[in-house]
DNA sequence: ATCTTGAAACTACAGTTGTAGTACGACAGT
DNA sequence: ACTGTCGTACTACAACTGTAGTTTCAAGAT
């Protein structure tokens, strides 16, 4: 399979990709609708927007009679390891441990978080590398 | 006191920025020079980049002589806190916790950092704000 | 059959970023 | 004093992003 993989998406493509993550294909005037109290942007900037990820293979176009509907190309975990990638590559040395102690540190994660990812770690298991 | 905050970068000028938390105040030759291995960018580029921070106040100029001289205007913390934060309110779900178990589930943390980390908040401490 | 309406296509435009060339001015060497 | 050198300042330009207007076309209403 080709792996296209790496997608950095904007803060704005991924309010866009939400819609479309969590409803599946949406027709533009959905996608405009759902995003018109946070955002209230004309419904031609939406068109455009989505016009511009399905050049880019963000989402894939499908056509039914005058009407463009739209879905997801990747899925929101492979955004997430992109996104998440890179920052660790750019901002923390490339170790995602300075991530997590970051996070620890400006205390968005508390001992409580911990323990219970701690748990779901012994239980779960399947992420020994 | 004003807080001006939220600093968002790009991973270059992350690499820019990188050359002046690691070496403190720094000629523009000094940073093309730093960056010469790995960019290969012309003096021209670094200088202009140089200049566009300066105008978003993200670096401080001094002039001395015929030269200039850059140093941070931001904290390497700062920007990390910054980014981070965008990163989990357009990806996570504005939540922090999303994102440790994105690390956790992608193996990028495994169970002895965790460890590591759990350590680190029952001695050092000093994280209640 | 015509009018209205709604959606898509195309065009536009300013701001940011990556990248660098050209012009100009000061300093060092002869 | 003259000239090369080096660094800054200014200009350029393409790609991408946010934002939306204008044009056009087709389907439904009358």
């Amino acid at each position: 399979m080709k792996r296209s993989n790496h997608v950095s998406l904007s803060e704005l493509q991924i309010a866009l990709m939400r819609v479309l993550w969590d409803r599946g294909e949406t027709s533009t005037a959905d996608v405009v609708a759902a995003l018109a109290e946070e955002r209230g942007l004309a419904h031609t900037t939406i068109a455009t927007l989505l016009t511009r990820l399905e050049k880019r293979d963000v989402v894939i176009q499908r056509r039914d009679g005058r009407q463009l509907f739209y879905r997801a190309a990747v899925a929101e975990a492979d955004v997430r390891r992109s996104m998440v990638a890179d920052l660790i590559g750019s901002l923390f040395a490339g170790d995602a441990n300075e991530l997590l102690a970051h996070l620890v540190e400006e205390a968005e994660i508390g001992p409580g978080d911990l323990a219970r990812i701690r748990q779901r770690l012994q239980s779960g298991g399947g992420n020994e590398k």
